[in-house]
DNA sequence: TGAGTCCCGATTTTT
DNA sequence: TCGGGACTCA
């Protein structure tokens, strides 16, 4: 620590001449340098969007270890998602040098879960209900079984409590900071007192199964720091300095936490119950001194509140300053990432919020280009407009890394992942398709689990009979009677399956054998390597994980079962899963290479926490990312596309009712419109398809014209270029367009009664570019030289349904929905005026699946021929689609979908078999390999052993060793 | 236990 | 429309 006092401290350091702070303080401006330099206490940053946040909050981390001299396990930061801070913790540990590590960084979720493991042993609700150190992290779809489960034994009707209804409720009351004893106190009406009830159960069912939901992480460990102020003080001794991010999106469980721990003096409620310390009639001199060495900061801009659903109040902030009141609050309103363009269009759609913190963006840049504008006639067409300009973009030296593509609900990427998949863009779903959400995946990490806690009714279930051990539905309610009877888990029951009554002996036998196989063999190999603290030796194993989840995987045979319905063709998805669990162990791998405690427990919270792998060196391709509105926050784009501006989808139909909702809309647009840089494309489409459904129950898609989002009206005139809607909006086709013509594009789009329009002329188009590059090329692909229908595979239904929904757009005449008659004159809509040449040719119902259509001129396949040179870094054959979904044929591509990635681990080496072959293997013995499926490196070999007989296996599981060939 | 059938829900956003 | 879960029957 350091020598001098705060105070002196603090005044030494506002003088920005002192040269050891220069690298810290750097090139912030005044407000900034202030935010990183200020001394003890509460302060509360606002810091819009772009104005250097984050690098205020690693400076400031910086600041306080090597300026102020604290020790960087002192100083917790807590950020929004786990993305930002990895990025923010590699970031402050740039700053810091010395290779020391700035470890308590981390959501909310991520930092309760690690206290917890330390701490829940310590904490006991007044019924006497525990946890263990080992316990785990139940998902939606595990808390959810509990519930039901819990519900069905108190004989709930779900019918009037849908156990849905139920979870999102207690969710809530649980975000707001109720416990269910808490709640239990409040509740009244007859529903509310049901819902306690069920609510009492649900936690008891959790803490059977050494559980937590998501929620829990963060409420139970304030119930617990509230229960018992030894720990809380030992706490707040520890972490002296608490920094939260996206403050405005806290939530009051959330908020309860950082006061526990970050305020110096005591809540109202315990100075009123007769403990803690009270500010009341302090000096300002005395307040200042309980804060010496502590600090508290905030940071937030209330316009970016986005996640009111889950219960983020940005009021919380505002009332930070009241809540601490000697707060030094902090403005931060320079923005150094936008164009004044994009400023002004944020500013002028924000401005008609009403709850806001007066806040002046000054821009720091020049005005850019125009936002571009486009209004497709559905959302195919806007879809096929923004994969287009992404590409002559890319022509003119953008990477598909500089650009993002942002929508408001997750079912809107569909579109653009089929167009993007048609012409061969390498994109990235962030947040998407969940790698952890796959089958396979689920099951593995249920091993897993189980091995960690074995009390984990949920993960016993979910693996006990997969592969087959003949534990059918019967016997698992006959086991769980007998659990429930004997106040056991699950899994003791097991064990003694002998003493259960009505089990079939063989049932009795599968039952005790795979726990015993838990607990006898598992568990000992999840020990991690460390020093037997009395002979010095090494113990335990150098892979955790990863060895663990071979031995899993060896013992059940699990490989074996996808391997062998790969062969039968049974599941068509098989390859796919078992290639997803070799990513799974190359995930294990690399985190114990880099983990700092590379053992179970860290694992699987990390696991638990984060919804989508994190692949680096995808980061690293030249890829284009896509994402909702929700996932984008934080982030920043030289380009983006900001798309489905109607009324309906941004703002959303359940936001249309209610103001308050309707305003958080408005924040999502302002969150997207500040993320751009440079560029910023707003688009729409006039129809768009929907499921929807009838009075009399039935549903059916349809398409519905939505009318304009109310947002773009309220963009000023003048910095869209493009036709856009005025205040009357247009409510469907482009003869009832109510607004204005930019003044860079004076003809008129549009040719009326059709619906369709003639699109703005490529001249003048953001940047002056009037030599346009796209020499009249007409702007679809008509498909024919695409390779695209013909997919293997998962690819073929792909194909359907595109050329289902799209018929007409890959053949221009006669397709299913855009037949002739409405793409009138089909010559003279082209983009730029060019010419959709092929406009008659294929059409019919499945025109991408034929690979029939007309061959549209495109640039890239220009006169049918490919042109090379155009789609630099892109991959050259069809998208290979693996089989990697949970749901056979949905589709719903992801990152692993659009493979080509040349990042890919490489594929573990194995040693080729051909027919013929004698083989060893560690388990079967000596056999032959009859048939050699697949090939490359998805070979599968089936191979007959003497006992085990016909066993599908692949090498690069098996560790077969190639004996001589017989002759 | 496994195969077949029927019905329901799906589309808001995420740790 | 389509997939998954609940339910039924062999």
């Amino acid at each position: 620590m350091n020598e001098t006092t705060g105070v002196e401290v603090v005044s030494a350091i506002m003088a920005p001449q002192m040269p050891r702070h220069q690298d810290i303080l750097a090139r912030l401006n005044k407000e900034q340098a202030q935010a990183v330099s200020q001394g003890w206490g509460p302060s509360l940053i606002v810091a819009g969007a772009g104005s250097g946040k984050t690098t205020v909050l690693t400076r400031r981390v910086a600041f306080l270890i090597k300026e102020l001299g604290q020790d960087a396990d002192s100083i917790m930061a807590v950020t929004f998602t786990n993305k930002a801070a990895k990025e923010m913790k590699t970031r402050i540990e740039t700053i810091i040098g010395d290779r020391t590590r700035f470890q308590w960084i981390g959501t909310f979720h991520s930092m309760c879960a690690r206290l917890l493991r330390k701490y829940v042993e310590d904490y006991k609700t007044p019924e006497g209900w525990q946890w263990s150190k080992n316990f785990v992290i139940y998902d939606e779809t595990d808390s959810m079984n509990v519930l039901k489960a819990e519900m069905k034994k108190l004989g709930f009707d779900d019918k009037v409590f849908p156990p849905k209804e139920i979870r999102a409720t207690i969710s809530a009351l649980k975000n707001d900071g109720y416990t269910y004893n808490l709640y239990a106190a409040e509740a009244v009406a007859y529903r509310e007192r049901k819902i306690a009830e069920i609510f009492a159960v649900y936690q008891k069912g959790l803490a059977t199964n050494n559980a937590f939901d998501f929620d829990d992480l963060i409420l139970v460990f304030t119930d617990l720091m509230r229960r018992n102020p030894a720990v809380r003080a030992s706490l707040t001794r520890r972490f002296q300095h608490l920094m939260i991010d996206e403050f405005q999106d806290t939530n009051k469980s959330q908020y309860e936490f950082v006061r526990l721990l970050g305020d110096v003096f005591s809540s109202p409620e315990e100075i009123s119950a007769g403990r803690g310390r009270s500010l009341a009639g302090l000096t300002e001199q005395e307040v200042k001194d309980q804060w010496h060495e502590r600090s508290l900061m905030v940071v937030g801009d209330v316009d970016q509140s986005i996640y009111s659903w889950r219960k983020a109040d940005y009021r919380i902030f505002l009332g930070f300053q009241n809540d601490f009141s000697n707060c030094n609050m902090i403005k931060l309103e320079e923005n150094y990432r936008s164009t004044s363009t994009i400023l002004d269009i944020a500013n002028s759609v924000i401005r008609n919020n009403t709850e806001r913190i007066d806040k002046e963006l000054r821009c720091n840049r020049d005005a850019g280009a125009k936002a571009t504008y486009y209004e497709g006639s559905d959302q195919i067409d806007e879809a096929f407009y923004v994969v287009e300009e992404l590409k002559r973009l890319k022509a003119r030296g953008r990477a598909y890394n500089d650009a993002t593509i942002l929508y408001r609900t997750n079912a809107q990427s569909r579109a653009i992942e089929e167009v993007l998949i048609r012409s061969g863009v390498p994109y990235t779903v962030v947040g998407g398709t969940k790698f952890y959400d796959r089958a396979e995946i689920k099951d593995i990490i249920a091993y897993l689990k189980l091995t960690f806690n074995p009390k984990d009714g949920q993960s016993f279930m979910r693996v006990v009979n997969q592969p087959r051990r003949g534990i059918g539905k019967t016997s698992m309610e006959r086991l769980t009677a007998y659990a429930d009877q004997r106040g056991c888990s699950v899994i003791e029951a097991a064990v003694e399956a002998q003493r259960i009554g009505n089990l079939s002996p063989k049932t009795m036998a599968a039952l005790s054998q795979f726990a015993n196989c838990v607990f006898t063999r598992w568990r000992p190999r999840s020990v991690p390597e460390q020093l037997n603290e009395e002979t010095g030796q090494p113990m335990g194993y150098k892979d955790p994980i990863s060895g663990l989840i071979q031995m899993i995987l060896d013992d059940t045979g699990y490989m074996d079962m996808l391997a062998e319905e790969a062969m039968n063709s049974k599941d068509e998805l098989a390859v796919g899963r078992m290639e997803n669990i070799r990513e799974l162990l190359l995930v294990a791998k690399e985190f114990e290479d880099v983990a700092d405690t590379p053992d179970l427990e860290t694992f699987l919270t990390r696991i638990s926490l984060v919804s989508d792998l994190d692949n680096e060196k995808l980061e690293k391709e030249d890829n284009l990312k896509l994402m909702t509105l929700h996932s984008a926050k934080g982030l920043e784009f030289p380009v983006v596309f900001l798309m489905g501006l109607e009324e309906g989808i941004l703002p959303h139909m359940r936001s249309l009712e209610s103001d308050t909702a309707m305003e958080e809309e408005r924040r999502l647009m302002y969150v997207g419109v500040t993320r751009a840089e440079d560029l910023l494309y707003i688009t729409r489409a006039r129809k768009r398809s929907f499921i929807n459904r009838q009075a009399d129950g039935s549903s059916g898609f349809s398409a519905q014209m939505l009318p304009a989002s109310r947002f773009l009206s309220e963009i000023t005139p003048g910095l869209l270029s493009g036709f856009f809607p005025g205040a009357s909006g247009g409510a469907g086709g482009g003869n009832t367009r109510g607004g204005g013509y930019d003044d860079e594009n004076q003809e008129h789009w549009g040719g009326g009664g059709s619906g369709f329009a003639k699109k703005p002329s490529r001249e003048g188009y953001i940047d002056d570019d009037s030599s346009s590059s796209r020499s009249g090329g007409g702007y679809y692909d008509g498909g024919g030289s695409d390779k695209y229908g013909d997919n293997s595979g998962g690819g073929n239904r792909t194909g359907g349904g595109y050329g289902n929904s799209n018929g007409g757009r890959s053949g221009y005449g006669g397709g299913n929905q855009y037949g002739g008659g409405q793409r009138t004159g089909s010559g003279s809509g082209g983009y730029g005026g060019g010419q959709r040449t092929g406009s008659g040719a294929g059409g019919g119902a499945k025109p991408a699946a034929s690979g029939a259509g007309g061959g549209a001129s495109r640039q890239v396949y220009r006169n049918g021929q490919r042109v090379e040179g155009l789609t630099t870094g892109q991959r050259k054959e069809p998208p290979r689609t693996f089989a990697n979904q949970h749901t056979p044929g949905q589709f719903k591509p992801s990152m692993y979908d659009n493979t080509g990635r040349p990042g890919a681990p490489a594929e573990p080496e194995f040693e080729r078999m051909v027919v013929g072959d004698v083989v060893q293997h560690a388990k079967f013995g000596v056999g032959k390999v009859e048939q050699v499926i697949g090939e490359g490196n998805k070979e599968l070999y089936a191979i007959t052993f003497g006992e085990p007989g016909k066993k599908i296996l692949d090498p690069k599981f098996a560790k077969l060793i190639k004996l001589s060939p017989e002759a």
